[in-house]
Order: C-alpha cells, then structure tokens, then sequence
RNA sequence: GCUCGGGUAGCUCAGUUGGUAGAGCAGAGGACUGAAAAUCCUCGUGUCGGCGGUUCAAUCCCGUCCCCGAGCA
C-alpha cells in the first residue's frame, strides 16, 4: 500500500459522497475522515447527514461530531486535525479517505494554505465592534486606503472578506493582499492526492435534497435541534445556522408551520448544493468525475482512474 | 345587497401630481486565499383584474363588471 496516498472525495450535499467514501474505505482498508464544516460539530448528526452509527461501526471514521457546537471551526483548525489524522492512518497502514461538501477545506489540503498568522480573539472582536458602530461603509472606505489591491478585488458588500482584510491588516501590520503574494504553505506535501468528485445535474441534487430532508425529520431531527436550542447558544454560531436549523428553529417557536420550514428548509438545502456544485464543477478539477448520484457501479470506474493514475489520465463517468 | 380597502413580475408589495413600471424573495448563472452549510456578484416586458369612456397619451382620472379581504345589513 502507498504510503502517500490520499483519497479525497468531493461533491454537493446529498450527491452520494459518504456511501462512496464507504464503499472506498472498505475496499481499501481505510479511515474515512471529515472535509465537512458542519459535520464536525457534535449534536446534530442528523441535520447535518452524518454517517449513521452503523455505517460509522464498518471503519474508522474520524473528525464527524467532534467539536463543542459552542465553537467556531475554521479551515486552518480542521487542516491540522485533517493532517494528523492521516498521518496517524498512514502509520496504521490505512489507507486515508477525505470525504466531505466544503470545498474551501479540501483546497487547502491540497493546495495549501496562506501563511497568515492566526488573529486573535481581541482583534476580531475589534473589528466586529467597528463595524457594528461605524457599519461596513466605514470599513470599506479604510481598506481601501489601507490595501488598495485586495479592496479592488472585493465587492463593497462583501462583509466576511472586507472584515477579515481589516482583521489581517490590524494583526499583522501587513496587508493581506501581501500576504496573497507568498507563497501557499503545503501542510502536507508528501502526500499524492486522489480525487473524485460527485457531480450530478442539478435536477437529480433537488430530487435527493428534499427526499432526505423528509428522512431527516422521521429520523428526529426536531429533537435534535430542541436539544441544541436548549443550550442557549449564540444565535450567529456557525453550528446554529447549519441548514435545517434555524428553520426548525422558527417552527419550535411558532413563527413558521412544520410545512413553512419544512420546504424552506429544502429550498435553503438545494440552493447550497447548487453553490458547492459550482465550486466542485469549476474549481476542484477531480481526476475523476461522477456525473449522476453515486451508486455501487461506479465504484469499478474510480479503480480503473487508480489504475490509469500514473498516466494521468483523466476519465469521466457518466 | 350596501360601505370601505385591495387586485401591478412565480410570491410579498412599492410606484407613477396621466408620458406603458421597480424592490425584496423565488429562479438561472457566477465568484470564493484562516467565518465557507459563510459571504458576495450578474440577469427584470409584466395584457399594472376585464370591458368601455375622457385625453395627443391611461396602469394612474371616470363608468361598469369580475375577484379577494374587512365591516354593515
């Protein structure tokens, strides 16, 4: 067995991943482990379409419900559990297979990662604070002094990039546009990569989204998000917004109908896989693809990708 | 049956002192360098309920009819 190797499976929600990642992990002797930013987070393995209990007893599967839902994950935080956990497989002699929806996380992996120091807690609540009272306006304005080239690559409405632009500059005295300029940092750069990507049309994604979503609630989701509602966490927690949640999180308090959430719940479900399969359509660049919702057949195709791995041959299924 | 509101984009509604109309959501496509299930960008002709009338011109004014809501009988 290769001692390098990396399986690293990619594809929008409900597109067949984790019974691949299963089906891989058994061939091959390996321990799954989480590429999915919601998954990780305990106490609601249902609204996030965890592996069951009983697809998690066939092999190893590490990093699902793993954090506080108190907490707020990020990329750099999972990468490092992300490589530990397959160097730890590699020494066991198994064979790593990354699965999961968020394509940013896997990038990275591949990829690497920018070399920004961590913030610290201070300096993001600073800037949270300056743009509540000064609002986003405000911020933009002083990026745009501050470090003209990322300013002229982001939309004035972009909050999440604009904020962070500022949070790095205050940091680090050095504009992030700057640190784009260096170098990515591998964090794992012996190892070999082999990617699939699930990537089904559209229409079978919201045929699969909403039938699951159903499942979801025979499967008692309302419990789980009352049991997390009950913990009286901070609304804005990445945990709270999962999708699913704060629907269901209307509907515990009577502002919506079971109903109301139910097919808001799948809307936000469907309009999220159309994200991520933009993502993985443009952007991942598997060497394998899966054009429908993963199914056993197509197991036999990403082996024969394996196989042709070292001419790299790029084949798609359909 | 009468009175008062309403009938405008798939939905919720703005608006036009008369010159054929625009937001949010939905939908389609896209971006993505430490929040990524996040954040953001682009795309808007619809008998302005029907039919008449006034007017150079009506979605807007007038008449009438239809539909919805509230109230009164």
């Amino acid at each position: 067995m290769s001692q390098n190797l990396v399986w690293v499976i990619g594809g929008p929600t409900a597109s067949g991943k984790t019974a691949l990642a299963l089906d891989l992990a058994l061939e091959k002797n390996g321990t799954i482990i989480n590429a999915d930013s919601m998954q990780i987070y305990q106490g609601l393995p249902i609204i996030t379409a965890c592996p069951t209990a009983e697809e998690k007893a066939k092999c190893p599967h590490r990093l699902f419900e793993i954090l506080d839902p108190s907490v707020r994950g990020n990329v750099v935080d999972w990468l490092k559990l992300a490589v530990e956990e397959i160097k730890k497989a590699w020494l066991n002699n198994q064979t790593p297979v990354v699965v999961g929806g968020t394509g940013f996380y896997l990038d990275n992996l591949i990829h690497g990662t920018t070399p920004v120091p961590p913030t610290s807690p201070e300096t993001r609540t600073r800037v949270n604070n300056l743009l509540e009272e000064k609002g986003l306006k405000y911020l933009w304005e002083n990026l745009k002094q501050i470090d003209q080239p990322i300013a002229e690559r982001l939309n004035a409405a972009d909050k999440t990039r604009i904020c962070r632009a500022y949070e790095v500059w205050l940091e680090t005295g050095i504009r992030l546009s700057d640190w784009h300029l260096k170098p990515l940092v591998q964090t794992l750069p012996e190892a070999r990569f082999q990617t699939v990507e699930i990537c089904p049309p559209m229409s079978e994604l919201e045929t699969r989204c909403y039938s699951r979503f159903d499942k979801m609630l025979e499967k008692g989701a309302l419990a789980e998000v009352e049991t997390l509602v009950q913990k009286g966490l901070d609304e804005s927690l990445p945990a709270m917004n999962a999708l699913g949640v704060p629907e269901l999180r209307a509907y515990l308090k009577g502002d919506l109908t079971l109903a109301q959430a139910t097919i808001l719940a799948k809307q936000h479900t469907r309009q999220y896989a159309k994200r991520q399969r933009t993502w993985f359509k443009n952007k991942f660049n598997a060497e394998v693809t899966i054009t429908h919702g993963y199914t056993k057949a197509d197991l036999t195709n990403v082996f024969k990708t394996y196989l042709y791995d070292m001419n790299k041959q790029k084949r798609v299924t359909s």
